[in-house]
DNA sequence: CGAATGTCAGGTCGACTGACATAG
DNA sequence: CCTATGTCAGTCAACCTGACATTC
């Protein structure tokens, strides 16, 4: 609940850049909850459907989840037929993750719910303005991301 | 701890907000402990040198922290001096949250950490770019804020 | 041996909910 | 009576640390 904040804050780029995402992070909790998800299966399902399945520690990478949450994440999503989890044959130590035929569809509602909330939250920007906004995001992202 | 994120993701704005955010946040957070605060202090302490003395209800308002967490934050500002509570004699529900001297020599030195950190944060950016930035984000901010 | 992998317990920060007592 | 205020206990998502056993 934010309301009026004061000068200082109106004006810092940090200041202005958490409060935005946190609208965000509202907006998409909310819709993903209504679709019975939330941000971890969502960013996990699409990471497996675009590069394939992978080991655990592939996909934490993939999806910028920590291993540590991604076990909890997969053992959610396993439970619900969305995911499978193998051992990999060919290296004992590794598990195998898939996403089900159930999963690609649980995927494809989310899809729609995220796209949906994109739009709720640049409404009052046009076109050109949402393009720029997302290359300077994109570009201060880049800049901050260790690797690549 | 990001590394290379999918496609669906890293063009998805509410992701791109998030993480930059995400960024801004680590290093707002690191710059003001090396100083022994927390966002929420230096939030507190802005709003109180702006605004002056007030209400731990109007100080939520306007440093946009839950009253609950207010309670605390104000507990620990105040066990260390930089500001006092005090009781409002013109009505007993209230206390009257004031900034001390160190409380404005401590902020002092917050707020040359967060200019720091602003640079830090949007390093790869020109100047006028960093206004476009600015500008959009206050206007989805504004947009996304109930009342004003 | 060292490095990678998966698991688990725990902690942090910021934000929030619900309950409650007190006072206007 | 209803509302505002302050306090407390507890929840939550996302992120992170450290430890550990297993396997390469």
């Amino acid at each position: 609940m934010d309301t009026t904040a004061s000068g200082r804050l109106r004006a810092l780029p940090s200041w202005l850049l958490t409060q935005t995402a946190h609208h965000a992070h509202r907006l998409v909790t909310e819709g993903l909850s209504e679709a019975g998800a939330r941000g971890y299966h969502y960013r996990l399902l699409a990471a497996l459907e675009e590069s394939g399945p992978a080991s655990q520690a592939t996909l934490g990478r993939r999806s910028a989840i920590h291993l540590s949450d991604l076990v909890a994440t997969i053992n959610e999503l396993a439970d619900r037929g969305l995911v499978s989890r193998e051992p990999d044959p060919a290296d004992r130590r590794r598990n195998v993750i898939t996403i089900t035929a159930d999963g690609r569809r649980h995927l494809k509602r989310l899809d729609k719910q995220i796209a949906r909330i994109q739009d709720d939250l640049l409404a009052p920007l046009s076109d050109q303005e949402r393009e720029q906004l997302t290359g300077l995001l994109s570009r201060l992202l880049r800049h901050h991301t260790p690797d690549a």
